[in-house]
DNA sequence: CTACCGGTTGACCAA
DNA sequence: GTTGGTCAACCGGTA
């Protein structure tokens, strides 16, 4: 008795149903050729020393979401504990694939990974279709169109797809034929795994703000595009980092793992600005998810783009480094109330909002600490539900002007960007708890309070909360020189490699 | 080639 | 309360 060969679609980031074309792509196959529908994805055992709790919480929840959608269409996910390249080959050979369908993934552990599956795929007769879907435009299109450079402006990147046409997305509602359930369909050991599998205790955790999960990413989708006035005046520089809920509208954790489609929030936000007086890109919600489509080009047409060394892109700025200072920043315990508030909220809640992203951002880099953005960055990999590659390397560049910002000297201040959306310091309130009490004169400077102050408050400076590591007066103005002479050296740099002028 | 424009979102001070 | 200049400024893009 021969095997009934395999179609396997492989979900990476992009944990949905609607608009997968790569999933449309393998249905069809499985169906017309009557193989087995083989939906997997890797889970790595050691992922939660890679990832954030909060993140494989988010995670996990997606993968129990896409398996009953999976359900719905009388198919199941596959989840495998293991990585890609130990496994796959394994697979290709128990299950007879024929047909692999991804989605494409510019994320380098995506990239070495593919080389190497792709590899074993070719010389096995596997074929295989990549899509690239995780994204509204194909960067690669882009690319071409800009004779195969990186656009380096928003400005010019929109001008760039402004004549692209958008595809409609793709809808899956048909459940798959019969002849593609295979009789392994009912193994335990392909279930999505819990958390305590993980030997997380879930009670011990921050109540969930953000559940993981297509259906919830839609919902959410759905709720914010039905606010079309909201939609159509929104301005980004105008909400606010500190507001005690949300100020925009955290579709980017489900964008970011697949759960929603940009296209179709692209379309959606089309919808609802059609025939409405609406702001515009840079600072409407469609130019937000230009932002994206920015950095995603910029990632993908860019080396080392993550990194500063060998970054075509990246100004060379010689970072110092310092390890108790990475830590008090990474913990919330700076002195400062509000980089620690947003460093507690980023680390409890797995979100923070853009412009908080800012303040901590430069608050590492160029504006206080001097320590390089690439170690910012990994802090934020780890807590960041909507942590993606190119996007955190892109803005990590931007905040600490190493790339595509060059203004260096416009530095936030710790006690003066949170006090004008949030006077009464309601958030650092919320976050920074020991400080509830302090009288909003001294909400953001607490070392200024007098003793007797500090002792009413219930929380002396230097005992229930730290002193201030840093004078932000005094180090930034230092750090503004070391700026200025990193800038100019690297002028000098530019100029030694370009060939001399021909006469 | 040169010259100029303008860039998602700073802080501070003076008027 | 608002506006405009200043502060340590660059560089892609276009005419």
């Amino acid at each position: 008795m021969t095997k009934v060969p395999s179609v396997i679609h492989w979900f990476r980031l992009d944990l949905r149903i609607h608009d997968n074309l790569a999933l449309r792509n393998a249905i069809n196959e499985a169906e017309n050729r009557k193989h087995h529908l083989k939906p997997i994805y890797f889970l790595d055992p050691d992922i939660k020393d890679k990832i954030g709790i909060n993140r494989l919480r988010f995670l996990i929840q997606s993968l129990q979401d896409l398996n009953s959608n999976l359900k719905k269409l009388n198919s199941r996910l596959y989840c495998i504990r293991g990585n890609a390249i130990n496994y796959l080959p394994k697979l290709f050979e128990d299950w007879q694939v024929k047909f692999l369908t991804c989605q494409v993934d510019i994320d380098p552990i995506y990239v070495e990974q593919d080389e190497v599956i792709e590899k074993i795929a070719e010389e096995k007769d596997i074929f295989i279709v990549k899509r690239v879907q995780h994204t509204v435009y194909d960067y690669n299109n882009v690319l071409k169109k800009n004779n195969g450079s990186v656009p380096m402006t928003y400005q010019k990147f929109l001008s760039l797809v402004q004549d692209v046409p958008v595809k409609e997305c793709i809808e899956i509602t048909k459940p798959i034929s019969d002849d593609c359930k295979s009789k392994d369909g009912d193994l335990k050991k392909y279930d999505v795994p819990t958390l305590e599998e993980f030997q997380i205790d879930e009670s011990n955790l921050e109540p969930l703000k953000y559940p993981g999960g297509e259906t919830e990413g839609v919902k959410r989708l759905h709720m914010y595009m039905g606010r079309r006035e909201w939609v159509c005046k929104f301005e980004k520089p105008n909400s606010s980092p500190n507001s005690i809920e949300p100020s925009t509208t955290v579709l980017s954790p489900y964008i970011s793992h697949g759960c929603l489609s940009a296209k179709l929030f692209y379309h959606k936000l089309k919808e609802a600005e059609n025939g409405m007086p609406h702001s515009d890109p840079p600072v409407s919600l469609l130019g937000q998810l230009m932002w994206r489509e920015f950095y995603y080009t910029a990632g993908a047409g860019t080396k080392n783009f993550d990194k500063m060394v060998g970054n075509p892109v990246c100004t060379q700025i010689p970072w110092g480094k310092n390890d108790e200072h990475l830590k008090a920043w990474a913990e919330g315990k700076t002195g400062y109330p509000f980089v620690d508030a947003i460093m507690r909220q980023l680390k409890q809640e797995g979100w923070i909002h853009h412009l908080a992203r800012h303040m901590v951002a430069c608050f590492l880099t160029r504006g206080d600490l001097w320590i390089s953005w690439e170690e910012g960055a990994k802090v934020f990999e780890g807590y960041l539900l909507d942590y993606d590659w190119s996007l955190n390397a892109g803005n990590w560049t931007w905040l600490s002007a190493s790339a595509f910002f060059y203004k260096f000297f416009r530095v936030y201040s710790p006690i003066a960007f949170g006090k004008k959306t949030d006077k009464e310091g309601l958030y650092i309130r919320k976050y920074v708890p020991e400080l509830k009490k302090y009288p909003t004169a001294f909400i953001y400077e607490p070392w200024k309070a007098p003793k007797s102050i500090q002792t009413t408050a219930g929380c002396v400076v230097g005992v229930d909360y730290p002193k201030r590591i840093v004078d932000h007066d005094k180090i930034h103005k230092e750090n503004c020189t070391k700026m200025s002479t990193a800038y100019k050296l690297n002028k000098e740099r530019k100029a030694m490699k370009r060939p001399f002028p021909i006469d």
